[in-house]
DNA sequence: GCCGTTTTCGGCCCGACTGTTTTCAGTCG
């Protein structure tokens, strides 16, 4: 639990940096980009330092050996002498306020040597005093904006999952289309590229008539209020607590607007970087020459194709050696939604679902899934309505009796999420087990466990020789619960020598595994499974989300059984 | 402070918007 406490600290180690006339700007920058990568480590830096030592750490990107040893040093201390100094200089808490609209460093120090500013509550009674207007530098309107980024950043927690973020983008965008103002409208930053949540949404229009764009969109109904409003870029609050740009490109540059807002930043830096080494510029408009004459703009792939590269899908743009494989024309050909022909996690109204076995099963023949594979919960569910053996019969029976009314329309398996309980025994005797086409089981109690005994729990099921796909094996709720601990490269060998799937569950809330544990489970050469975990008819479109985190996770058709078409699956599952 | 297929020294992405300026600094992405 270190990596977000020195992460907070390299941000403000930069802030308080950029106040120093003597310090440079790379050094501050060296900050920032080291306490991202830490914030977004899969895990804790005092486990890779028992594990590598500080060499692992300078093996991180941005970090070299100077960050390492404060890392370290925190690690074995709780301090760094270097922040304690420059904090003895600056008492100010740089992390709140820089979360408001419009303060950085300069204006936040400004406000402490003027005003005494040194947190939030002091800029609060500031504000409610009027004093800021009077400050040389600010003015009414900056004292009014303060005020305003002070109520945002009150109402708002940060970021939102992907599945409130993209379905709301997706109704920004349908809006814009039917608005007739517009020639084309793209998706872009982080929603496009699939992450799991989103800060902002960023939508790209072209359009010739650019006011008339900015102004429909500042007045459409999921919109709160306007923070910017110019000819190019207009930012507004939306409802659901997150801004969106909206920026209107010429057709000409639109390639290299996607290339740029698409993202990621890491990515881009470092494809700007390759630009540059091969003697052109690229910036939002364009791939420039030297000469400054443009070479390609209207189209992403051409600049791709011009630095050398083949083009990346925005899922895999993270920089995370994408670079270096498009580069060699090596990228993967990553698995598309439509790969997909079932969906092997879904419940019912026989345990914590809203519909019937049949109206999941109709439905999901609808979304042109064929087949479905049954997963109400195990009797140890009790909150969920888990299913006792008795209840699990009648279970099979009745999906046998469907499966000869819908004659063949869309198969249906037979099994149950069944509980690892919490010595990695199964909540269901052989007998059930064994009438089962598949078994998926999870984990859902006892989730405290420490990483040794979790482990543990996990291996015994594992080994069992009785499960075939572990579901959502975090069991991590996002901004809500923390994964289990356990010790990801044992549980994953074990998987990979006992023939067992992963699955990766599409619910927002869940995203389970995750990006990061994909990429790590695919160096084990494990098994997925993409589900959507449905308790609704409504759920089982959900599956674009699970489907968004293989492609982050980098996998290929073959990775994921459920492209299998269903007499292929059950041959996997008899194994 | 980081980093390396022109490098262990000398580079390091760059443009838009706003407010308070009268040519720009600060902030943001």
């Amino acid at each position: 639990m270190n990596n977000q406490k020195i992460a907070e600290i390299f941000n403000e180690i930069a802030s308080m940096l950029e106040l120093s006339k003597t310090s440079n700007i790379f050094e501050i920058r060296a900050y920032k980009k080291a306490a991202l990568t830490i914030e977004s480590l899969p895990e804790d830096v005092s486990d890779i330092i028992e594990k590598n030592g500080i060499e692992g750490l300078t093996e991180l990107n941005g970090i070299g050996k100077a960050l390492a040893e404060k890392i370290n040093e925190f690690v074995k201390t709780g301090k760094i002498k270097k922040y304690q100094e420059l904090k003895k200089k600056y008492p100010i808490d740089f992390k709140n306020l820089t979360r408001i609209q419009g303060l950085g460093p300069k204006r936040i120090y400004a406000l402490y040597k003027n005003l005494k500013v040194s947190n939030v509550e002091d800029l609060k009674k500031v504000i409610d005093e009027k004093k800021i207007r009077s400050l040389p530098g600010f003015g009414q309107k900056s004292e009014e904006e303060l005020e305003k980024g002070l109520k945002l950043l009150e109402s708002s927690k940060g970021r939102i999952l992907l599945g409130k973020a993209l379905p709301e983008a997706e109704l920004i965008i349908k809006q814009l289309k039917d608005s007739g103002l517009v020639e084309k409208v793209v998706l872009a930053g982080s929603t496009r590229r699939m992450k799991e949540t989103v800060g902002d949404l960023d939508i790209l229009v072209i359009s010739n008539i650019p006011e008339k764009v900015m102004e429909f969109v500042t007045k459409l109904s999921e919109v709160e209020n306007t923070i910017v409003i110019g000819p190019t870029k207009t930012t507004v609050w939306l409802k659901i607590g997150i801004s969106c740009d909206i920026r209107v490109v010429s057709k000409e540059s639109f390639g290299a607007a996607q290339q740029y807002f698409i993202g990621s930043k890491d990515h881009n830096v470092k494809v700007r970087q390759i630009a540059i080494k091969k003697g052109y510029k690229l910036n939002e408009y364009g791939l420039y020459d030297l000469k400054g004459k443009i070479v390609a703009s209207e189209d992403e792939s051409n600049i791709y194709e011009k630095l050398g590269m083949e083009y990346p899908e925005p899922e895999m743009r993270e920089n995370r050696g994408e670079i270096e494989l498009a580069k060699e024309n090596k990228l993967p050909k990553l698995i598309q939604l439509d790969d997909i022909l079932g969906d092997l996690h879904v419940h019912s109204t026989h345990s914590d679902g809203l519909n019937t076995i049949e109206e999941m099963a109709l439905e999901a023949a609808k979304l042109g899934r064929s087949y479905i594979g049954m997963t109400d919960h195990s009797k140890s569910e009790y909150i969920a309505r888990g299913m006792d053996e008795k209840r699990v019969l009648k279970y099979f029976d009745e999906i046998d009796t469907l499966n000869d009314k819908l004659n063949g329309k869309i198969k249906i398996l037979k099994s149950a999420e069944t509980d690892i309980l919490k010595d990695g025994s199964l909540d269901f005797s052989d007998k059930i087990i064994e009438k089962m086409d598949y078994v998926l089981a999870s984990i859902h109690t006892n989730l405290n466990m420490n990483k040794q005994d979790m482990t543990k729990r996990l291996l015994t099921a594992i080994t069992s020789n009785k499960i075939n796909i572990i579901a959502h094996p975090t069991a991590r709720l996002i901004n809500q619960r923390q994964p289990i601990e356990f010790d990801l490269d044992k549980v994953f060998q074990a998987t990979k020598d006992n023939n067992i799937v992963l699955e990766i569950n599409s619910y927002p809330e869940r995203l389970d595994l995750n990006d990061e544990n994909i990429l790590r489970a695919k160096e084990f050469n494990l098994q997925f499974s993409i589900n959507t975990d449905s308790h609704r008819v409504n759920n089982l479109e959900l599956l674009r989300y699970g489907v968004g985190m293989a492609k982050r996770g980098w996998l290929i058709k073959k990775d994921v059984i459920n492209t299998l078409p269903y007499e292929k699956l059950i041959k996997v599952f008899k194994k």
